[in-house]
DNA sequence: CTTCTATGTGATAGCCAATCACATCACCCC
DNA sequence: GGGGTGATGTGATTGGCTATCACATAGAAG
């Protein structure tokens, strides 16, 4: 059992003594570990001792390891703005917003230590990924194009920002655990859906 | 200069061996530093450097560094709590609304550090801070109750719920700094008043 | 075959959490 | 008001993690 055995868990994809894709590696152990643990626990140490590798190996390919999680958090935007492009692929247009709301509470739910560090944790944006920063825009945007037909003009980014609170909102207090609180007998896919109906009627916004 | 002289700009109320109220100091301390640096950085050791004891020290009021955090949290959902109470009080009926929002607004803008370890920090709820979750669903209660009137029955807890997450999502997007992005033009006391608008007009919630 | 470069390693320094035995003081009781 | 007793603070130490060395290894390029 002290030997690797090629049962081994980890996402070693060959024996050499390169780890084949290291970079790619550390990336997916730690969103895998990220949502197992608490954040402070997913130290570089751990993710390259799950690898197989010593503890300097990480440090071949982020200069510290908050580089490697806004690696993992650039890494959470893209996969989350294919998840909300998705949702609206072949939707009926009357549908597109409820969807899309429901397909972001799902990604938050389903990646919860990513999501919280996309939004919750400050990650100084570095000069290289800018990106990040841009993937975010992104994903607002199909939001905010969204609800922009069915509301009055000029309102649409102050409903957009609402919407996207609310979202997030929903996400972060649900992770929380708050349900445990007042939250429990609520289910927050009735929250965007009561959303979805009272934007569908226009004359609600004032 | 090796000495704690008068002029030292710690919480320090004597300079006695023993220092006066350790466990206070180091809640303020805590709270103050974690509004102007990230929270990794608010350690035991610094804190207790800044109140002029030794590293140790700490540990005879906090068995450990997340205890610490925790009696934090608690105090900062107890200055919550009368910060909601205080903004009703002496409000006209249709107004309360709109005032305890921005009153959560304004909360969450002057006490982010807090804000966060508070919601977004998941500190495990210890046996003697049950309190702290206590004290959690009592300012949520305030919320709650402010709404009931307006809304239909039976739609009460979805209707909160929304209302709760657009408040901590506004906070928390605005604290990540997400208004250098989409939300710039924005002013989020605006998605308030658009808010209490909304659910102004009953027939808006079907 | 030799060299060049990317990638991984062992050793090490520094910071912080946490625990130990020991020191110091505040309070209380006689 | 002198001596005990318990609460509070200290110095020394251990262990874990980040990060940086110089050095080793192997795959690719000449």
């Amino acid at each position: 059992m002290s030997r690797k055995s090629p049962a081994s868990p980890a996402v070693k994809s060959s024996d050499s003594y390169h780890h084949g894709d290291l970079r790619s590696a550390l990336i997916a152990a730690a969103r895998e570990a990220l949502e197992t643990m608490p954040p402070d626990q997913v130290t570089l140490k751990s993710l390259a001792t799950r690898l197989g590798v010593s503890q300097p190996a990480p440090y071949r390919h982020f200069s510290n390891r908050e580089a490697l999680l806004a690696a993992v958090a650039a890494d959470g935007f893209t996969r989350f703005r294919t998840a909300l492009i998705a949702s609206t692929e072949d939707a009926p247009p009357g549908e597109a917003f409820e969807r899309s709301g429901l397909a972001y509470l799902q990604f938050g739910r389903e990646n919860m230590g990513v999501y919280r560090l996309m939004f919750a944790s400050k990650i100084p944006v570095t000069a290289d990924d800018a990106a990040l920063e841009q993937a975010g825009t992104a994903a607002f945007n199909i939001l905010l194009d969204s609800v922009e037909p069915h509301v009055p003009p000029g309102h649409a980014p102050v409903i957009a920002i609402w919407i996207w609170s609310t979202l997030h909102g929903l996400v972060m207090l649900e992770a929380e655990g708050l349900n445990s609180g007042p939250l429990h007998s609520v289910n927050p896919a009735d929250v965007i859906r009561q959303m979805a109906r009272t934007f569908g009627q226009s004359r609600a916004l004032s």
